[in-house]
DNA sequence: TAGAGTTCGTAAAGACTACAGCGATATTCG
DNA sequence: CGAATATCGCTGTAGTCTTTACGAACTCTA
């Protein structure tokens, strides 16, 4: 089916069962040999072999023998995570985030800038370079020992990494961020867009990670999807998979008007603040604003049930600015579901805040490195180091 | 990631070349050893070991030479694709149809019933057995040397196999054919819906063979859809993806009125045939009957633009009794998708005729086969024998 | 404090696999 | 009929994992 007719070759057998070391290492606190030995059914002396020679490249560290409970202490083995780490950049309209975690995919900092949503290309470039110089510094980690970097951005991205269909940031289509990146890091760098990314997240670390079947909506100023299916991000053929936004049939683009345009805002609350006193005025019982919310999610609920009736998802995922508003927003979106659709998905709210789609960047630069680590199969037992 | 830390054993890696040398067997013509050591990249002894063990199970059987350009002649080796073999089952409204094919997956016999559309479930059953039954007889296949089952029915299908959500034939969504069919054969069964069966089809031996992400899109007396994405088959949680049509404001299960009710229709045409008739007519220049097939497209265009922006896909397929006369039909949907998506992808037409969902049954068969021989890494060299 | 019990670390022997190389064999060409 | 060519079958070598065994290190108990 695939090209590569693989023989295995008995040299890469032993790299297999490296790999299999490394994984039963990863994530996990630091384990002895005979655990490991358990865990990937090698045997202990076989283990053994393999643990010395990821010590002896830097992949792994010992922890010397803490106290045990009978017979002679075992040394621990680690993966030493701190070996590469991995760049996840937000680039949206307000801030710019960047974030920086190492091999186990933990964050060890983050840099936020604020950016006005009027502000041109180059100085939200600047930004940019900015927060990842800055969270550079602080933690010491020198651009060669970046391994992988993926950027999220708002509107449909295509195969060069550009934004050329559509984007809200003013001036953005003729930026090219692989390119711009690429002048300082020499990593694989990837631009995906930003629903999709907060998609990954909820699987990774939000409300969905038992969920293989998800669909995520961003409710907030803007409307649009993310897709995971069958546990992968889906990105469509030309990277536009989860625009159902476009159809004028599905009022997504005008559904935040019914908030911003509900009588009784006052005249000293921002356009910007609108929605967040509509929806603290629906809570207390405002009349008005409990209909503006009420259409807002009708609005809503039309292209998320086109979603649904298209992939039947197992859960459908609430993000955004208004997620913080969902106890207003689900229990009418699940009743109009239940109207249009088939079978109703579980509905659930994210957690995560706006820091979602720089968390979904940092775990695709992961999958990118894991893919290289692990990956496809060829000839990549130990791999991408550059000499500091 | 996932739940096996497969540590790799000297006999898994024997399992593992052996797997190899019939992966580079498999639907290609008898091969000589060298052939075979130049596609595994494994050396000609080597190969030579696995072919014999191959052959002592009976997997391969051996061609005498045939005239050779020049030196030894060298023995040629045959996969024994007839060591097994799939059934693909189409259960449709009007008919029913049973293939069998050999583990290339060449058809060897097909059996066709026809079955009046209202007649109820357990007529419509005694068709499906007489036509296995049948292709049995005339191929002298054993039931037990059918090593898997695909069903395709119309309506959702559940993981039981069942269509509880909706059907249109009268009293299947009491049916279980999986229990039906278990009763005679003791291998895996499973039932699909025809639409998916469809798509799989097209992709296998149909006018979506070089794409990965597919929308296909039955337009006949019924309208439906099947989806590949990445390659592969998406059912949804619930087995329900794809059922837009469940959308009122998607006008799929009205869209074939406009073609049934079109003024002009001859009272002689029968219902059923009353479509073809305007199609006719449409084509010679009949304005009413131009109209009516306009309308229908832009109803199925509404639906089919809601499965593009969602997927993204790289073609459109359109399917099912209408795609005969796909030319009158594509140039609107093109337009209509121009207009109502962000990026349009290929539309094409199919021309597998009403075989398609059968022959998508027969790969889904194949393919739950290979799972088992090549499948989940575990311990499964060889496998799925019946004593005769 | 000494000994028993337990577990770890490491070394040697055994079994199996794939590969490289050589002579024997079978066919075609001149 | 001999030369050329390519396959076939066999033997020895290198590499890997496993099993077995024994010394080392620590805890617990008397």
């Amino acid at each position: 089916m695939t090209g590569a007719m693989t023989g295995t070759d008995l040299a890469r057998l032993r790299e297999l069962n490296s790999l299999s070391v490394v994984r039963a290492l990863r994530g996990q606190p630091p384990a002895t040999v005979t655990e490991l030995a358990q865990r990937t059914g090698l045997s202990r002396p076989s283990v053994d072999v393999m643990v010395q020679g990821l010590i002896a490249e830097e992949w792994v560290t010992i922890v010397e023998p803490t106290g045990s409970i009978v017979g002679r202490p075992a040394r621990r083995y680690q993966f030493r995570a701190s070996a590469g780490h991995v760049l996840g950049v937000d680039i949206g309209g307000h801030k710019v985030l960047a974030m920086i975690a190492d091999l186990d995919g933990t964050a060890v900092h983050s840099v936020r800038h604020p950016v006005a949503p009027d502000a041109d290309p180059s100085t939200r470039l600047e930004a940019v370079d900015a927060a990842i110089a800055e969270a550079l510094e602080y933690t010491k980690i020198h651009p060669a020992d970046i391994w992988a970097i993926t950027v999220g951005v708002t509107g449909p991205v295509d195969a060069s990494g550009r934004t050329t269909l559509f984007t809200p940031l003013p001036g953005w289509s003729s930026v090219n961020p692989v390119e711009h990146l690429g002048r300082r890091f020499s990593c694989p760098i990837q631009v995906e867009n930003d629903c999709k990314l907060a998609a990954v997240a909820e699987r990774w670390h939000g409300v969905a990670q038992d969920a293989d079947d998800i669909v995520y909506v961003l409710a907030g100023m803007r409307t649009g999807a993310g897709l995971i299916i069958d546990g992968t991000l889906r990105r469509g053929f030309g990277g536009a998979a989860g625009e159902i936004g476009a159809l004028r049939a599905v009022r997504w683009l005008d559904a935040p008007s019914h908030l911003q345009g509900c009588p009784g805002v006052p005249e000293s609350v921002g356009p910007d603040d609108a929605a967040a006193w509509v929806f603290a005025a629906a809570r207390a019982g405002d009349p008005a604003a409990k209909t503006a919310v009420r259409r807002y999610t009708k609005d809503l609920a039309v292209g998320t049930a086109a979603l649904v009736l298209t992939l039947d998802p197992q859960v459908v995922v609430i993000g955004g600015g208004f997620s913080r508003s969902a106890d207003l927003i689900s229990d009418v979106l699940r009743r109009e579901l239940e109207r249009l659709c088939l079978r109703v998905p579980e509905i659930r709210a994210s957690t995560l805040g706006d820091e979602s789609v720089a968390l979904g960047a940092l775990r695709l630069a992961l999958d990118e490195v894991d893919l290289r680590l692990f990956g496809a199969g060829l000839s990549a037992p130990v791999a991408p180091r550059r000499a500091s």
